[in-house]
DNA sequence: TTGTACGCGTTATCAG
DNA sequence: CTGATAACGCGTACAA
């Protein structure tokens, strides 16, 4: 015991503190309750907001609180009320990236910070955390389970790009609640927001076709994903509607480089082609490239529409125009709904679809 | 009392389990224990890994942990360990967005998707979560360090993008483990990483210069931001070496509008400027349209270096020549040496700088 | 090598 | 309205 320090002191001895490994102890709840002359419980209680208290001790606690410091002890509050005062934004993707070790193209994509952004708005006015989840196979959606199980969080945010997924039945198997963004895909009784995907479509369609467009193309995503179905589905009833019954297409996988070479292919197969919807615009951004070096100008030539309004399309060549999703607003919500799940789970599974905006800029 | 279940049943009664607010009993270390018939005790020392284990009792207690699925219980192991086993992602800014409510533009730059997939390719092999925190101003600030002096998360990994920044001080002085990913911008004894941001710009001074280029100017961020601090002393002292003594410049703020306008100032005031290096991609971007819409060519007339290699890089037209800041990497091992300060607090300060390299593509 | 017993800091239940 | 006191689930001296 070559320790020369006392074993309770009042925590007080922070004059030259600082050094790594401190070992001064923190002030507890006990502490507070002896400074404001009260018992633990009702430290407790006018910390917590419990109705039932008097003005006076009230103010005395918390005067009490912030004189000497006090912060709950999170693992403590934890463990007696299970709850983890943390929710959790679990990103499931498939890391099949061979050459890149650095998983899941979506923290590439500004997307990513959107969502970010979004959530932190309404998370950061309330004391709940966000931990951030990467799971990119099945090993670690499996050990998210457990965990999520456990109550390390009180609820998820996820975004599903697989979609052969299974993580959203299982999180509403294991009764963990659960907002999506962007809805499964396949159909389950889980909550989400989503953008009107097909509405979108439709504003591309009307404003190609408004320009005098007599055929007008799609940049497609990956069958399997819903956001590349919805709006996929949605271009072609829009076309549909105005007399254009099977616009040609080809797909791509929402990448720039897939929207290069998807243009390549519809300019190859159809050099008639005189206005084109993309479904993102990443792709877009690639089709513009491949639409410039073949001579075609845009928006004279070839108007071109992409989805988004990511970062991505302020920037580009010309500058785009596209479908805006609301994504921070989106996330916003999604953090909103997640929340008054956590604090009744009982509640209705419920989705909240947001209205697109057409963002004119110049390539249409 | 209408409500009719067992106060106590034994954590078996799962068979049509799932419903939403579930308050199935949690299988417990004891739980464990009791399956494998031995103590508590060894149960835990097992499942930590202690030593002195009976191999046969080691094979015991591990079936009977996935016999019952079990998962330790977070916040009871933090109380008596006092460690979170979680580190916080803190992106230190200054929220003075009157337009935007969702506050850093950080989180619109891929550079913070890049940072978040370095840093959980390493947390994803262990047992660390990654908190995250956006603190906008000095009440968020406040509230963070009461948290983690309380122990919320055992280090931070900081991202600071306010010049003005107290943060990191403040955090060494709480004895924090703390490891930064850029330097600070005011000196302070705190770990980082960081890029070699004047090689790299020198980097980029040479290619210019061996492209013939006779007068190189310099597009540099705001003078209090140590990345561009570093990178246009680099520029200036590259270029002296080479007989360039006072070369021209104009300064933006790291977004490509402001890059369109330096280049916009450049080509006012030094009209015979031809080559230009720009201290990031997205300004280099906004170079990039405005040297087209005045009829130079990129790269015949001035070659264009970046600085970065964002994904807004490949993305641009021409594609950007740049200086890659292998990001992953850098975040990667800011990860690995905050957990190495986590566990052993007393480790010396220390510094690790990343070489930049040159990547070709058509802009120089 | 194993088991017993204590304490980590809170909330919640129950008497007063 | 307030104050004792019993959990919450786990790690770890200490003793066997």
């Amino acid at each position: 015991m070559a320790n020369p320090s006392a074993s309770r002191t009042p925590p007080r001895a922070e004059g030259a503190a600082g050094r790594p490994g401190d070992q001064t102890r923190l002030p507890t709840l006990d502490d507070v309750a002896r400074v404001a002359q009260v018992s633990r419980a009702t430290a407790s209680r006018v910390i917590n907001g419990v109705r039932n208290v008097d003005p006076e001790l009230h103010a005395l606690v918390w005067s009490a609180v912030d004189a000497i410091g006090y912060v709950p002890n999170r693992a403590a509050r934890s463990l007696v009320t299970r709850r983890a005062g943390t929710v959790a934004l679990v990103v499931s993707d498939s890391d099949e990236h061979p050459d890149d070790p650095f998983f899941s193209r979506l923290l590439a994509d500004p997307f990513f910070g959107r969502v970010v952004g979004g959530t932190m708005s309404v998370l950061n006015a309330t004391p709940v955390q966000l931990a951030l989840h990467l799971t990119g196979n099945d090993t670690a959606r499996d050990r998210l389970l457990g965990e999520l199980r456990q109550g390390q969080a009180d609820g998820v945010l996820l975004l599903s790009l697989h979609p052969e997924d299974t993580l959203p039945a299982r999180l509403v198997d294991a009764g963990v609640p659960t907002v999506m963004v962007g809805r499964p895909a396949r159909p389950a009784p889980i909550s989400y927001v989503d953008v009107a995907n097909e509405s979108g479509a439709a504003l591309a369609v009307d404003h190609l076709l408004g320009l005098g467009c007599r055929q007008v193309a799609l940049i497609c995503g990956r069958e399997q994903v819903p956001a590349s179905q919805d709006r996929s589905a949605g271009f072609r009833q829009a076309m549909a509607r105005q007399g254009h019954a099977w616009p040609p297409y080809e797909a791509g996988d929402f990448t720039r480089e897939s929207g290069e070479a998807a243009m390549r292919r519809l300019l190859d197969r159809h050099p008639g082609v005189d206005g084109v919807f993309v479904a993102n615009d990443l792709m877009a951004q690639g089709a513009l490239n491949v639409l410039r070096a073949a001579g075609r100008r845009v928006p004279e030539d070839v108007p071109v529409v992409g989805f988004d309004d990511s970062s991505a399309a302020p920037a580009a060549q010309p500058p785009l125009t596209t479908v805006r999703q609301p994504l921070e607003d989106m996330a916003a919500e999604a953090a909103r709904m997640l929340l008054a799940r956590v604090a009744d789970p009982g509640l209705p599974v419920s989705c909240v679809i947001f209205d697109p905006t057409l963002v004119v800029r110049a390539s249409a």
